[in-house]
DNA sequence: TATGAATGAGGGTTCATTCAT
DNA sequence: CATGAATGAACCCTCATTCAT
């Protein structure tokens, strides 16, 4: 049987996790290590033992992040309706998105690089909304002319909508989206 | 009277300037100043001497940009058609984004914040953004429920298809454009 | 009296201290703390319990070893040929030292002091190199002009034949060995 | 022609290089690059500036000592006598390796590889030392069993009779140096 | 007593900015 | 004015040691 003292351990990591998690998505990806540490009430040393690099702190958070969506888009494939389950996905990107700005701009792809991460460990979110969006485009809910690429590039878009600042302006938000969607569903010309 | 600047100083600023808006376009907001510097054949003081701090110089050049762009929507106010007026609005701030890095960046709100060293030197892109807009949804060519900032977070959305490598896939950028465009046009109903 | 030790920890000392002195024989001493306990499988605080610091731990090492060396001198100390006794035990020396890393680099001065651990815990391997120097010199069988000093600077000449590589060259080592004690062996005029 | 503004940064340079070797050679390779520059008294940012990384300051030290092996060996071989200039060699490398721990450890072939960055450099000492052996050998003057691997390793040896501390006992060092040059030479039998 | 997570000082290096030349 | 050497705070990371479990 496993070892059980890690309740500690486990309580910091989890700690040091989603205080870097709150920290990158509301300052960014530049803030030090050792703030993380401060802020999360550890010793940075603490930080280095649980995630050796900054990097791999960064795609600790992001990698925890993509396999709920992964697991998210699998569930909806077995949506009967394809066109619903590619638009609450889409709407779940946006909204995980929108709650952690490191996320986003790492899938904007500036700084690290998520999709080889998520591979690596198996979580491969572009391969679910691609089988999502090719299943809502079959059935006719989503025009022709998109492809995975360009759904990843809208999020983005909505997810820029809201500003660097709390989360207030949800509405914002949520409109935009609708707006988005709307533009994707098929054209009857 | 301020002083006329001596021919070389102003010759040096702008070719910091110049030196600097290609690299920041190409490789992002990360390269030192020391590079810069180096890149344009001056020593880092002259380069400090213009522009005081790091932050300074990257407001400089966006200005430039901003000025141009400002101007090309006060242009396009004039133009007739209103619809036609935004859309080529809409493009022109794509393809400016794409083709600067530095510039994308800041659109899209990641570090420093162009809007308000935007505002404090009078060139005001929203604003212009938001008159074309305004203009063109009067005239019902345009979707009533979007504002200038889905807009602008539209246009970041399409600036994100391109990748950090070369700008070769122009025809995805046009082409997800296109979409978007079709997408913020009236709907009938 | 003294507590006897449990068992258990007995067998834990020892083999912190065997898979110490391999690691350290092998490395150097620049092998973290961390490493021997991972590869003596056990926990860091358990080597800290028995050996506080590294250096108590690396005494202990030198230590041990040294306790058989001195035996060993003691020994020859009864050998009836006082020349053979001593040429004898500086062979000894070398092929210890170079069977051993951190042997070879305290012996040769560097990292920490072997002398003064030595000298706390009795084990004087210079007084018994003293010893049988002293006795061959009388009976005109090494040179008179050395001492003890000068017989351990040839040896440490002698380790630093042989590289950080594995042990396979010892001819070269004997051979340089040999020379050395050639050059200690009386003159002649 | 050459900007000569360099003054400052020639003495700056020249002071780090001249306090860092006289603390390599003091206290070791392990002493801070910050220590170095206080004690220079420069900034750690100066020390880098000149020396991008401590191993380049480490080597730069070297280099400039083994040119000076390098072209004493040159020069010897010009003279008549190969045995003379064999033992004088040996004499010049004991001393300078007396003269600076930093050396001798890297002339022992512990920390930073010398002989690499040597040979970059265009500085083989070994190669000299090779020259002036071979050439004493030929002529009668050394015993033909040896190397220049085993006279290196003789020269290490002389160096590790001086202590960590002062160089107060030249007289020992220079009493083993003979010792050791009179067991290099060719025996009768 | 054993564990290994936590600590935090200290390491080398980078770089925006200042200032003597 | 231009220069680029100097600065030193800040960064990320390592590791000997301590201490709660």
């Amino acid at each position: 049987m496993a070892r059980q003292p890690r309740a500690d351990a486990q309580r910091n990591r989890a700690r040091v996790l989603e205080v870097a998690a709150r920290v990158f998505a509301t300052e960014g990806l530049s803030v030090p290590v050792h703030e993380i540490a401060r802020r999360a009430g550890v010793g940075t040393g603490t930080v280095s033992r649980h995630f050796p690099s900054k990097h791999d702190l960064f795609a600790a958070i992001l990698l925890a992040r993509l396999e709920q969506l992964t697991a998210e888009a699998d569930a909806l494939n077995q949506q009967t309706d394809p066109g619903v389950a590619f638009f609450t996905f889409f709407a779940t990107l946006v909204h995980a998105g929108a709650a952690n700005r490191g996320l986003a701009e790492a899938l904007a792809g500036a700084g690290y690089d998520l999709e080889s991460a998520a591979a690596d460990a198996g979580y491969d979110v572009t391969a679910g909304l691609r089988g999502l969006l090719t299943r809502a485009q079959l059935a006719g809910a989503v025009r022709d002319d998109v492809d995975s690429a360009d759904v990843k590039a809208l999020m983005t878009g909505c997810l820029s909508r809201v500003g660097s600042g709390g989360g207030a302006d949800t509405a914002a938000l949520d409109h935009l989206t609708a707006v988005v969607c709307d533009g994707l569903r098929s054209k009857p010309g």
